[in-house]
Order: structure tokens, then C-alpha cells, then sequence
DNA sequence: GATCAACAATTGATATATCAACTATTAGTT
DNA sequence: AACTAATAGTTGATATATCAATTGTTGATC
């Protein structure tokens, strides 16, 4: 029986692990008030119009639970607002309000460095490769 | 600017969730009474002997904090104790009951068909050049 | 040997993941 | 139109991640 070191699904895990606990200490260091999946859910906001909690719990690939509890945070925050839907009370338009826009753009060049850093090393190709091997991974799992 | 799906990081995690969640529903299913956390931490008890709970944390890439919340749950499914270290009040050694052995030789097969349908399709040359990647990408994160 | 710093483990607080139960609303069927 | 299904979102419960604060113990230094 392998090691549990020499798992891929515990190497995906500890690079996952690895990228998020950067990716937060760097918030923390920079002074950016905001948790990671917060950042990524504003993110995705900001990328779309119209979206309503389901659709990003799809997006984001989290549970419509979860999404309900950080929308409130980031609402708290003042960088989204649920927005009536014409001729339906039972969903809201998720918009990114002007204090969110400004955020992303305030702090998207730390995100993007950080992107960046994750990469270091790997030629294009290798990147390439990469993304379809976890691609194929993920494919696995479903 | 990159649409976030692109970004090697969120397929790092994508790839993680959608693992994490198969395993879950894997021992669902099979009626197996444990977390995809707890499992992994009592497979890594079992392939060592007297770990202390911070080698444990480090072992398993986890907090501390968190160690000792899922121990105590593995200590109230009997699968664990912590035993006195002679000479030292100050720490445990994690041992795993025979119940816990028991429970790992019974359920190890599925684990291990979990791990193998990970890789489907993946050859041992692309499996290592995976790992390889990985690797590099955590160091970039460290 | 007494004092203080370092350490291991625990506990508390907050954010997230997940599933189940629930509310309110909408859509489908008759 | 009335009844039922399905749907969107929320809330509760439990497990986990993380950091800070705390407790008890050990080690180092004086």
C-alpha cells in the first residue's frame, strides 16, 4: 500500500491547502480585510450581471447554503446588495454595489501577483498540462 | 484578464472539492461512518506509532486546534486513544484501538478504489508528472 | 532550586462545507 | 381556480480551518 504522502489526491489536497494559506496570509500582510472564497464569490459576481444565489453556487462549485451565509458577510461589508428580480420574489439579483467594484480594483493586482507566483517555474506548457491533468482528475470524480 | 476558471489555483481546488465530495458520498454510500478528515488522520495514526498530536498537525498538514477536535471524535468512535508519554504530562501518543485497526482493514479496499478511479486514464508517466507539478506549485505557495 | 520562556494541548470565536428541514414562491396539472 | 410539484433561499446542526487566548508542563537560566 502507498504512502499517504505519495497520494495525488493528497498532493491536490496539500497544494489546495498550500495555495489558500498563502493566498490568506497575503490578505492579512497586504491589510485586505477579506477571506478567500469572499474574494473569489466577489469575483465572480463582478464577472457577471443578473446572477442569482444558485447560479453562483454553481459558479463557485459551493453549496447554495454556504453562499447564502458569505453573501451576507460581503453584504455586511457593502460590496454586494440582493436586488429585486421583476416578476419574482423568490430569487434576487447578487450586484456587486460601487465599494465592491472599487475593492476588486483596489487589491485585483495583489490577486493577480499571487496567480502569478503560483505558476513560477512552469513553462507554458507545463501549464498546459497541468490544467488538463487535474481537468481529467476532476473528470474522475464525478 | 483571466476568467477565473482559467486560473491553475481555482483548478487546484475544483479538482480538490470534486474529490473530497466523491469520497464522501463514496462512504455514504457504503455506509462507512466517517469523514473524508477523519479517515485520512487515522490512516496516517496507523502507518506510524507514538505520534504526538503536534506531529500529527504536521504530518497532516492541520492545525492543531483542529487535531485535537477530530482525535476527540475518533476517540469517541473508539478507533483512537491518547496514551501517557512516560516522563511527559505535557503531550499524548496517538494510538490507534484495535476497533481502529479494524475499521481501516475492513474499509482500506474502498479507499483504495477511490485513489485508483482518481487516476483512470492518467498513464504512470503523466501520474508522475502530475505529482511533479503539484509539487512545484505548493513550493511556489510556501 | 526559583523564575521565566518555550511548548503541547485545549478552548473560544468566526468563517466555511454539508446536509436536512423549513418558508415562501412559482410552475405544472387537473 | 385549486392542488400539488418543484424551486430559491434561509436556518439549524455538525465537522472543519484558523487564529488568539489560556492552561498546564517542561526546559533554560540565573
Amino acid at each position: 500500500m502507498k504512502r499517504i504522502e505519495e497520494v495525488i489526491l493528497f498532493q491536490i489536497e496539500q497544494a489546495n491547502k498550500a495555495s489558500k494559506q498563502y493566498s490568506q496570509r497575503e490578505f492579512d500582510r497586504l491589510g485586505i480585510s477579506i477571506t478567500v472564497e469572499q474574494w473569489i464569490l466577489l469575483k465572480i459576481i463582478s464577472e457577471s450581471t443578473d446572477l442569482s444565489q444558485k447560479e453562483l453556487a454553481t459558479k463557485s462549485s459551493r453549496d447554495p447554503a454556504s453562499i447564502t451565509r458569505t453573501l451576507d458577510l460581503l453584504q455586511k461589508k457593502g460590496f454586494v446588495s440582493r436586488e429585486k428580480v421583476p416578476n419574482n420574489r423568490r430569487s434576487y439579483f447578487i450586484c456587486l454595489t460601487d465599494k465592491g467594484a472599487q475593492f476588486i480594483k483596489e487589491h485585483l493586482k495583489f490577486v493577480t501577483a499571487q496567480r502569478e507566483k503560483s505558476v513560477e517555474g512552469l513553462s507554458k506548457k507545463e501549464i498546459e498540462v497541468l490544467s488538463d491533468l487535474l481537468t481529467r482528475v476532476r473528470k474522475n470524480m464525478e
